[in-house]
DNA sequence: CAAATTAGTTAGCATAGCTAACTATATTCA
DNA sequence: TGAATATAGTTAGCTATGCTAACTAATTTG
């Protein structure tokens, strides 16, 4: 055990107000913008792997079970999937034959920028009702935002 | 077609970053609280479900399929689970025998409450590294993005 | 080189999403 | 009123996504 940081003690009611209404925003903001997915025809779990790939770069199966906080065998049927789809490329390690590396294809990246071009354009469609100073909040809040989550064990 | 709003005109340069950041924040947001789920033995879409009987009050079938963005056969198989773990309790709507109303049994009640309480802390214990100028900031922040998520049409 | 470890797959189960086709009940209207 | 239509849910059957247990193949270790 580490004595690090607050893990175990009760959080304030202030920090809980905020936690609460931080993570109900989150829920219902991803709801909507999920919905653009649909005009992919690739499963949430696919397309979400291939992003690792396209943002992180090639990874191995075990690698990518891993980023996407899933057992080996059903990233296993997730990479079969994308390969079906020829939306990834698959090559042998030559030093341990034991390991495939797994790239995006081009028609991989292509469809997953996209993918997320209409998530992104999405939701900023619906940020354009905000006036400039309530944007800058949103920027210094995702700010602090990435802070926590770096910090996040 | 209404002439309503920015949907479909092109969002300006910064409106884009900001949903980018936002989208990318709350995603990271939420699959690190998602695994606090892990304890209650219940599934995601049982979860959710369960969430709004119990926030929303009693629903229909049809109502809670479409709460929960799903067709009604997807939301007959979620009732089916969790009537069987007796986290709701069905009756017959007396005016019309097709209806059935959905509610949340005190068994399941508890455990929404508790599976929200290991949410809304982990998070907490995680936000409770800010200043509490920076707190204010994500406050303010989500009283912004509630005002979004209630003109997303 | 035999034993142990590591990478990934296969088999088999559960949940969660869909459409198409069904049952049962209510409503409409000729 | 009674036949046609509409509505609420269910059933069947497909796909995708999650798991564990048990397997194969390759590498490392003793």
């Amino acid at each position: 055990m580490s004595k690090v940081k607050n893990k175990n003690i009760a959080p304030r009611q202030e920090t809980l107000a905020a936690a609460d209404g931080l993570h109900s925003a989150a829920i219902h903001l991803l709801r909507r913008v999920r919905k653009q997915d649909h005009a992919t025809g690739v499963g949430p779990a696919q397309l979400s792997a291939l992003s690792v790939l396209v943002f992180a770069g090639p990874k191995t199966l075990g690698e990518l079970a891993a980023a996407e906080q899933v057992k080996p065998p059903t990233m296993s049927r997730i990479v079969a999937g994308l390969e079906r789809s020829l939306l990834i490329e698959i090559t042998r390690d030559p030093e341990d034959a034991r390991r495939m590396h797994i790239r995006s294809s081009s028609k991989g990246a292509s469809l997953l920028q996209q993918a997320r071009r209409r998530r992104i354009e999405s939701l900023a469609s619906h940020l354009s009702i905000l006036a400039p100073v309530e944007l800058a909040t949103l920027n210094r809040a995702v700010d602090i935002l990435k802070n926590v989550l770096d910090a996040w064990h």
